[in-house]
DNA sequence: GTCTATAGTTGGATAGAC
DNA sequence: GTCTATCCAACTATAGAC
């Protein structure tokens, strides 16, 4: 129990202050206990900030997934902008996001190589699923040697230049940000030549 | 004189380490003076961080202003597209462009409102300055009334969704999203109708 | 302007009672 | 598992000699 709430206390505190700034004491009064119980739990800072990372990564990953898997009958455009909508919903309610671009983006130096162990391999995971979604989507020939992992990128880049706004500004220039680079990018994507027999 | 040098320690050590993580005493290692002798030069912790806030966006401001402009017998592709390189070498070379990503996405809690009011005019005049650059060579006619901001705002995306790559990953996947991105959001920017008479 | 010395606080972490 | 008490290291910051 108390495993948990130490954990998702200590989320908010590194996703606000990073992991330099945030300290177990405050984490301990929130949770409603004193600091010397955290190690009970955990065997120090770095064992509980690696656990967050795990979590967090676990968890996003799922909630992606089924986000994408759930929109199997939306047509592709929707889909994927749907997607940006998606991400600032899940930007709103919960910490997790915030948190996993402190993190990827400045990981304590000390624990740079061990979280990044964890960060790489689920970027990859997404933008396979990604090229695998487009590849669906936007040919008819499941043969064609195309892998869409160029376009599966590209995707992945125009969302983080918004995601970066959307913690940077907030929700208003985020959408504004999607709102000017979807147009561009989704005509892009349909004269690549590769996208030319979509319907 | 010692003035500068502390300041350009402290620059580095906040782009390392952000600003909870660095430690006076450290850039006053650097500096080769003992720390109670930055306190001659700056009131404080704060004062320093802010100094080095807005010597870092004057100086960037300054350098990328002067990029473009020395640009202007390039065609407009490789001008947009040679940013990116650009981008890179400023990265490779000085740690301003790591300090300033990092604040503009991270900033201490406690200075956050100080920090913004510097850092957002700074993207806002990028924006401004790109968007001329842009009408100009997209059309023929000055006194359209389009003032492809938005086209400027989306290129400012996938410039940070590429660079935010280059914090994360290094050059080798900087380069790898942006020859992704790249031909798509190019083919998107000809077909706008806006751009219908480039040459 | 730079130093030594030190105050004052906070950080992470441990020992041991309950 | 949680507490009190404590340790030790590191931090920002200040006082005062030179």
């Amino acid at each position: 129990m108390s495993a948990e709430l130490i954990r998702d206390a200590a989320l908010i505190h590194f996703a606000k202050d990073g992991y330099e700034g945030a300290s177990l004491s405050k984490i301990a009064k929130d949770v409603g206990i004193k600091k010397p119980s955290i190690y009970a739990h955990y065997k120090g800072k770095d064992e509980l900030f690696i656990a967050v990372v795990k979590y967090v990564l676990d968890t996003e990953k799922r909630r992606m997934f089924s986000y994408f898997l759930s929109q199997k009958e939306n047509p592709l455009e929707n889909r994927l902008k749907g997607f940006f909508t998606w991400m600032a919903e899940e930007n709103r309610e919960n910490e997790h996001a915030k948190f996993l671009l402190r993190i990827s983006y400045f990981p304590p130096s000390k624990l740079n190589r061990e979280v990044m162990d964890f960060v790489n391999p689920f970027f990859h995971q997404m933008q396979r699923l990604l090229a695998r979604v487009l590849k669906n989507q936007l040919t008819n020939d499941s043969n064609r040697s195309d892998d869409f992992m160029d376009e599966a990128l590209a995707y992945i880049t125009i969302v983080d230049g918004s995601v970066i706004e959307l913690m940077f500004n907030g929700e208003e220039y985020f959408l504004k940000r999607f709102s000017a680079t979807w147009p561009i990018f989704w005509r892009g994507l349909l004269t690549t030549g590769k996208g030319a027999d979509e319907k």
